[in-house]
DNA sequence: GCCAACGTTGGC
DNA sequence: GCCAACGTTGGC
């Protein structure tokens, strides 16, 4: 049982598509080192969902990995951003999971907040500079998150 | 809108 | 294999 913190753009997709969908691919991922941590994600790993781009950033909720390994239909997608003409079905590039929903925090934990409570070493997310949109943490950094969204 | 950080591309 | 140029991310 691990845990994640994945980052998308609220405009994009937001916790509220997640709640109304339930399930959903996490796709467009094209960063390997974001890659290689989506491949070694296994079902029942538990994900915080960190909005970027957006006013303010911060962890809206929670979710778990509901299917792993899953190839990203994007790269085969012409007509998507997404699309990879250097990947084929037979040996696909971008593997990713599909995402269920599990609750938006009452209390959203913002960035600041975040980097109130935690050093950029146990949780990559404060760190300035940080571009990194899926990233592994500590059952002891998850825990103490938790807390924080059950506290106020 | 700015810009720091940093990953990717491509010439050599 | 080096590294400059370029593109993207994402906070502010």
């Amino acid at each position: 049982m691990k845990y994640w913190l994945m980052k998308s753009e609220p405009d994009v997709y937001s916790i509220d598509d997640l709640e109304r969908d339930l399930d959903e691919i996490w796709d467009g991922v094209r960063n390997y080192q974001a890659r290689n941590f989506l491949k070694s994600m296994t079902v029942g790993d538990t994900a915080f969902f960190y909005h970027s781009n957006t006013k303010p950033p911060g962890i809206a909720g929670l979710m778990k990995i509901s299917e792993e390994m899953v190839v990203d239909p994007t790269q085969f997608d012409q007509a998507s951003k997404y699309y990879d003409a250097k990947s084929t079905p037979a040996d696909p590039r971008w593997h990713t999971v599909t995402v269920t929903y599990i609750e938006t925090f009452e209390h959203y934990i913002s960035l600041n907040e975040l980097k109130d409570n935690f050093d950029p070493d146990e949780l990559q997310v404060v760190k300035r500079g940080n571009r990194l949109s899926v990233m592994p943490i500590t059952e002891a950094v998850a825990k103490r998150i938790l807390t924080l969204a059950k506290s106020e």
